[in-house]
DNA sequence: CACCCGCTCAACCTTTCGATGGATGCCGCT
DNA sequence: AGCGGCATCCATCGAAAGGTTGAGCGGGTG
């Protein structure tokens, strides 16, 4: 019996070290055919975009500008694009949902062990979306409570917040009255089920709503 | 003419690709021989008590209780321990500091290039220290400003704060006053050069001065 | 010894923050 | 249409949390 085609991977990781962990597991294992690696996002988007590419392994965060999930949006967003299996360290990456959202076709953490990286592969390249478990649960968690579903503006709100500002300067930063401030951080309370600024920005880092 | 003694390994990371990664980058290069790899820094502990281990090769992060930096304490703690080279992603890790304190030979991040790898984990079996550029500018800032140094209990407040508690709850957790709390805040504002909790918590996790 | 620095605390006072209440407009639902 | 839900926006008010000042103690260092 003849061996079915391999399937051809693009490895996007901006560490060299990763990008030769995952070269070695999955070229190990049979049935796979890294053709490229590279390491940024911008790359990744390049070279997805020639034939010959079956899944796309992208992790999420990148030491230069782009991020992985914008450079999945861009690359699922073309026809015959190939499937993105996003790879990365943390359960609470604040753009796992970005990244699904934006066409992944599974999503898998880095300390996954070699045979469910390999599975999650041969899925991905079947058009069947995997994602990992512990992954899996936090979405579950999420979408089961839609109290931790921030919205767009209070989320705005909540970034700066954590990143130091007062309410008063946020409300500058958004032309917006310190009074709708407040509000949008009552609401923001409400759903984090607490009632400080401060234990709101760490509630929220803990679930990835928000950056660092 | 013979071959020098390989420098033999041990890497201690909890991500298998991770681990897979460094196997190849090193054993392709001349000189290396990788003895054991383990996922956990207890087992790191163990392992390197045995003889024939030159040089570990340390993560900060592990998934389970134990930090990188404890394990280092462990290793180096014992007469004729093996060099241990301290690997991690992030240069604002909180505790490069402690690590190095522990007694780490050197300290690189994971996205250093294979060559700069190899190069570093030579100078630490030589016995020789080893910073990558980026972490040693980062501590010689952090050095020749002295402002950035917070104190062992300074710290402790700011993590509590930054996990969301109150004054109030943070000086029942810590057996103190509330006036003592709020003056080592006084004390960490003025460090950071910021005025509220929030912003202190923001600089101080850019810097690296507290976990998350 | 004198000095510096880290740790501790009390009392005062203000500013910011959070609570409350309300308005508007945009959905989807029946 | 009519309804309710939700996101966005805003004003006012009281309180408490937080920030400022000042000060004592002990250990280590020059």
């Amino acid at each position: 019996m003849t061996d079915p085609a391999p399937i051809r991977l693009l490895l996007a990781d901006d560490h060299p070290v990763v990008r030769a962990g995952l070269r070695a597991v999955l070229e190990t294992e049979p049935g796979f055919s890294v053709v490229a690696d590279v390491a940024t996002a911008e790359e990744a988007v390049t070279l997805a975009a020639l034939p010959g590419v079956d899944v796309v392994l992208m992790d999420l965060r990148f030491g230069g500008e782009m991020r992985g999930s914008q450079a999945t949006a861009a690359i699922t967003g073309r026809p015959g694009a190939p499937r993105v299996l996003v790879l990365t360290t943390y359960d609470t990456d604040a753009d796992i949902l970005a990244a699904i959202e934006a066409g992944a076709t599974g999503y898998l953490l880095k300390d996954a062990p070699p045979e469910e990286l390999a599975a999650a592969v041969r899925a991905a390249a079947a058009g069947k979306s995997a994602l990992a478990p512990t992954v899996a649960l936090r979405l579950m968690d999420r979408m089961r409570d839609p109290a931790v579903a921030l919205s767009r503006r209070e989320t705005e709100v909540l970034q700066l917040v954590a990143d130091g500002l007062s309410n008063a300067e946020a409300s500058k930063r958004l032309f917006l009255s310190q009074a709708t401030v407040k509000s949008h951080l009552v609401h923001i309370y409400a759903k984090l089920g607490v009632d400080s600024r401060t234990a709101a920005v760490a509630a929220a880092t803990a679930r990835g709503l928000i950056r660092r």
